[in-house]
DNA sequence: CTGAAAGCGCTTACAG
DNA sequence: CTGAAAGCGCTTACAG
């Protein structure tokens, strides 16, 4: 398909990438000045030193990473475990491939299926491989099969079966259900509805448990938690479950998908929203504001998300104290789901 | 953090991965003959391959990749570009490190933004570093600024600017829009408008002629073609800038994302779909079942997709011809959207 | 059928 | 300030 270089091919239009080898014989000097004008590490002139950068410059020059990374005994690469879930996962990968980046670590994607045990095997496995220097994971994973010995590379979970991992956790936050728990009270709301999402995240639970706690602390009635998955098909069913004179009730979605079944359940049983049943749900989908009626949600920044679980990655494979984050990745949209609420109650 | 084991240590419990040195000293034999028993090649005694086997693995003896690289001089690495667009990315991704890994290969991600110029450099970039055998782009790419010369590993685009590059194209067949176009006006619709994808989508290109095409071909009459993105705000404003006697019309949106906004747009507008108005969206969102009324569309197997697109990439990085693919990754779901349609126009 | 040896392209003490 | 040399862990002709 394409033509291969003669292999005794003289002439300097090799096929063959240049190495440093043919840099220093171009440049004049020894390989090892080659790789001292390059790493900047060690004493050289820095006459010699630019002569050379521009002659590797001309050449096209790109280090062999495999060779250095033979000799410095490090992959300089990081492993990020996906798989097919929700797609707000692509979003975290691209944050975490960015951060990635700067710190000069490649990124290894790994596409995992199946049980939580599998995909924790998976990721054991990719620890002990010696192939990478650290693992990301933004599936959960089960902490009792996730034995880690000394030789194993970090693991950081954003989302982890509890919290025994180095979970950066800023996803499970659910504080905000709070706010906008105590909100829709002053609103006039007496009767709640969670949706739950499924157990083994662990934003899933933290947001039932502030949903319970918030519920109990404002002695307001609570329908119950159902539900156990992010799709519209649990927000749906959890409708159509619903004795007659549920309304009128709040429903806290755990997430926009869910919340969206919601709607589509409300409607199929003929209870309007925002007039019968009030909404909310999570993440700020790329629908929800254009769902009509519109969703009230807790939009996280998922990419910002990715950069900061990378980070503590990179942090953790140099031996370094993991980055303290001020700034709130999550914050209240109020939309029509939620109906009119008077400025004095919205937060 | 983790304690370091002493380099003089001479206890067997060493943090250091085992090497194939480290296994033919445990086995007895020489290391060229580990290299023998695990790659299979050469001549070697069924009963010596057996035992390097069974003693390798108790070890928990692993290739090292880096130094496999640089002996075949392949790195046995393949390099996917995405960035934050569309949420069906992160399916194709799957598919494709699904294959890659079958394959033997390794995929690294590359997160790339920017206008098309500067994607188009990052991925000329790749395909010219020498670390990657083959680059698979997911992102559009402008073929002009693609000048790969021989050395350059092979790039397979799954969305081009045109199709001069090794495109897979099979995301942009539009061909099942003829049918849906044919059965709405076969259920009595004389009047549509397309409401289109980005103009540098293939996707969206080969929409938005089939659409023309459709029209002409069946005498109906057509509002025109109106927007340029994948957004429901695209759809929605297509909706509110339409005449108020636009109805009835049959609109035909780039995908279930901008279907939303026509929906959202045209309540706000007053108009009943499917009564006054019917809407057709592509992909299948996951949102798409559930929005009311719930929308027709055109599912495509992303994950599939990505499994083609890494299979054309993986013959071309081996010189082999490309497989061919018969099953079709796209079908029509009619839904609530587009009204009843008698069982003798569904196709 | 098995082993000794070269070499892939780097980094890094060490000598000059 | 610069260069010769060792060695990272493999694969693969080649000799025995």
């Amino acid at each position: 398909m394409r033509p291969v270089a003669a292999r005794g091919d003289t002439v300097s239009m090799s096929a063959r990438q240049p190495t440093s080898h043919d840099v220093a014989r171009a440049a004049g000097v020894s390989q090892s000045t080659v790789s001292y004008a390059l790493s900047g590490k060690g004493t050289i002139a820095p006459r010699t030193r630019e002569h050379v950068l521009a002659v590797a410059a001309s050449m096209g020059y790109r280090p062999n990473l495999a060779a250095r990374s033979m000799r410095t005994q490090r992959s300089g690469r990081l492993a990020v475990v996906t798989g097919v879930t929700v797609d707000n996962r692509l979003r975290m990968l691209t944050g975490a491939a960015e951060v990635a980046a700067e710190a000069g670590y490649a990124v290894d994607t790994h596409s995992v299926d199946g049980t939580a045990e599998a995909r924790t095997e998976r990721v054991v496995d990719l620890a002990r491989s010696g192939q990478v220097e650290g693992v990301l994971t933004f599936l959960p994973v089960v902490p009792d099969a996730l034995t880690l010995d000394e030789d194993s590379a970090p693991v950081v979970a954003e989302t982890a079966l509890d919290e025994q991992l180095r979970t950066t956790g800023e996803l499970a936050d659910a504080g905000l259900l709070g706010t906008v728990i105590s909100a829709l009270v002053a609103a006039g709301h007496r009767r709640f509805l969670h949706v739950a999402g499924p157990e083994h995240f662990a934003s899933a639970r933290s947001r039932r448990d502030v949903y319970l706690a918030e519920v109990e602390r404002l002695g307001v009635e609570s329908l119950g938690v159902v539900g156990s998955a992010w799709s519209p098909e649990s927000g749906r069913e959890a409708m159509l479950a619903l004795p007659d004179d549920a309304p009128p009730l709040a429903v806290i979605a755990a997430n926009d998908y869910v919340a969206l079944g919601v709607l589509r359940g409300a409607a199929e049983r003929g209870w309007s929203v925002p007039g019968d049943l009030v909404v909310t749900g999570w993440d700020d989908a790329d629908f929800s504001a254009f769902t009509t009626p519109s969703l009230t949600t807790i939009p996280v920044d998922f990419v910002e998300a990715g950069r900061r679980a990378m980070r503590r990655l990179v942090a953790a494979v140099r031996h370094e104290e993991p980055p303290a984050h001020t700034a709130p990745l999550q914050r209240v949209v109020w939309r029509e789901s939620t109906g009119a609420l008077t400025p004095a109650v919205v937060p």
